[in-house]
DNA sequence: CACGGGCGTTGGACCGTTCCAACGCGACCG
DNA sequence: CGGTCGCGTTGGAACGGTCCAACGCCCGTG
């Protein structure tokens, strides 16, 4: 059986195909009695209008398109489960373009370009120049960025408060007591690292601490250089108590670092992160970190596109989605001050494990 | 100005919009000379047809459809890394469905049989049912299973080989004079898990090793219940100096428990995990695992697919990707026999870590 | 020289919608 | 009672391609 057109429609209700097309785009000047016959026919027919046919009328597609970084973060999947639960609610599909970052994405947004397949554009920020994009934007598609990296940029773009996140889990270890913080940053290229590093700074301020440029680490989230930068810095006197790492998985190295040195987390030495990765619930001991709100950023970005799509009101501003301190079990109330094992590497004070257990008053689990 | 069409373009020419049409499809009967100048004032117009129009006239889209589990794997965006390298140098784009795994799929694949946008569908299996992708194969959409559960279907699929896996994992252990050999299953009402399983007894067997059923954790990938287990099994008596993890994330709970247990990975226990995550090159110590090849699977997949698409012919078959064993350092040779610690969650030989470095010959690092 | 055949080109119907101008009709008004 | 108005409906021209049947032309053949 051939697929049905609105001609076949129109012919079973006994209409014309401009009424039925009307019915399809619920124009209000048809008559309801009208509207619910042709409607009826449809569904016991299960019609459903060619997309093709659609498009080539209105002179527009259902699609938007969606760049994503092929590395293969949580991240992108985290968004794009945010981005998902919004379209799939429009009438739009998404399109997928994966740019690996290894050869640079000129030509993928040349073939959006070109194709104009999609009334839209999201992009999840990659390692990689915008200008393509500001140009694509500027020629009349509408492209919101989801930026995780922090990019500056005058696309409407979402991003999330990393300036403020950081502040937070100083306040956080400063609540505990801590007042020898170390930082791990994560490649300072990226804005985000800076916004990082310069809510670390002021968070310091705030609660009255001098920066010390010793405990300032400088890391590449590549975790064993980071093991090893931390370890020097835990073997030296006056170690810090407190580390606040600009990434979860470089959180995950530190903690290593204090392990390998023969220190205990929470106990001796605090980790905070940054992200709130899936796995940070289940590491041990769990990571206290600062949530970066992967899926809310994807459905406000999902959000903000369609409303410019819709409206064609770009307002092309920046929405900061706040993050959050879920705080677990790798942070803890500072050390009395005048504890310090003898060595570093310590067979020091032979520590049964899993004493960490049932620390603070308010640890709050996120799944 | 308005978007070019192929009758400007013919006009341009001095040819009619048959024959433009006929060099847009490369039809070999058009005049060499012919083609090269119209292609010549397509380029110089940058003109592209409209997709809409192609795909009216035609009666096909130029869409794939790919539906992933909204879970924030690793695995999804690595099937994904493969897949889109495989599309992206076809005609087609690729549409993406988000399988949020809380509602069942049926609203989906409805979605993509109604609306009838993708040529053919790439499904990345999850935790549902497969009927509705049989039932909308059987009404003439290819479809193309990356089947990382294993469930067993009568579709197309791609999967790697668990069972031969699992027995390379054992060989490796044997080698290393391992006997008592412990698995951590995930949950076996994954088939994945039953072929892993599977292959572990197997590779005892075929080592003249008799399955000891206190071997067997039952696991959920879980890790809080997991250290709990294999805490216990390290706690009694005559434990095992291996284990054999269905996945990664269940090995680094195992390795974890290790150290709970004040013992040392690998030189008291080797710990072999599955899938070689991208994180697992970065465990302390780097985790031994075997490799899922998640982009070769979405490549192969994305092949069949157009295969089957261009072709017709669906040969329906499964095609079974090879792992390999990816050897890191979370095993080695097993600890002498009478070695035997006092207590379990012993003060024991009070180790100095990272004493585990520069072990085997065989270091095989994959990124 | 008439004819057949092949090559390259062409006109135009068609794909299944949208959308606009026009139309029929009953109600309402003067 | 004729004219206007507005509501609901309608015919048909787009939209921008594809594809088929037909056509002109040139060349080789009988």
């Amino acid at each position: 059986m051939r697929k049905l057109t609105i001609r076949d429609i129109a012919q079973l209700a006994g209409l014309s195909k401009s009424t039925v097309s009307l019915v399809l785009n619920n124009s209000p000047k048809v008559d309801p009695a009208t509207r619910d016959r042709v409607l009826e026919v449809m569904r016991s027919h299960n019609f459903t209008p060619s997309s093709a046919a659609t498009a080539l009328a209105k002179g527009r597609t259902p699609f938007i398109g969606m760049i994503v970084p092929g590395l293969t973060w949580h991240m992108v999947a985290a968004v794009n489960y945010g981005v998902a639960s919004v379209i799939e609610k429009s009438p739009y599909e998404i399109i997928l373009y994966t740019s690996t970052n290894e050869k640079d994405y000129t030509d993928l947004v040349d073939r959006i370009k070109t194709s104009a397949l999609s009334v839209g554009l999201l992009v999840v920020t990659h390692d990689q120049p915008l200008d393509p994009l500001e140009e694509l934007n500027r020629s009349g598609l509408p492209v919101v960025l989801v930026n995780t990296l922090g990019v500056p940029s005058g696309l409407p773009s979402v991003q999330t408060d990393n300036y403020d996140g950081t502040r937070a889990a100083l306040r956080h270890l400063v609540e505990l007591g801590h007042t020898r913080i170390a930082c791990v940053q994560g490649p300072m290229s990226y804005m985000c690292c800076q916004e990082r590093y310069r809510g670390f700074l002021d968070g310091l301020a705030e609660a009255g601490i001098t920066a010390d440029a010793r405990l300032t680490v400088e890391g590449d989230f590549h975790p064993p250089t980071i093991r090893e930068r931390v370890s020097e810095l835990l073997a030296g006197d006056d170690r810090p108590t407190a580390f606040v790492a600009h990434n979860d998985n470089t959180a995950y190295a530190v903690m290593q670092a204090v392990i390998d040195c023969g220190l205990r987390v929470p106990q001796d030495v605090s980790v905070i992160g940054f992200d709130d990765v899936a796995s940070s619930a289940d590491t041990h001991p769990p990571l206290t970190t600062v949530r970066q709100p992967f899926p809310e950023m994807g459905v406000a970005a999902a959000r903000v596109l369609l409303e410019t799509i819709e409206a064609g009101t770009g307002d092309g501003g920046v929405i900061n989605i706040p993050t959050s301190l879920t705080v677990r079990q790798s942070t803890a109330t500072a050390p009395p001050k005048p504890y310090r094992p003898a060595g570093p590497p310590a067979p020091g004070p032979a520590t049964p494990p899993r004493s960490w257990s049932g620390l603070g008053p308010n640890i709050s689990r996120h799944d």
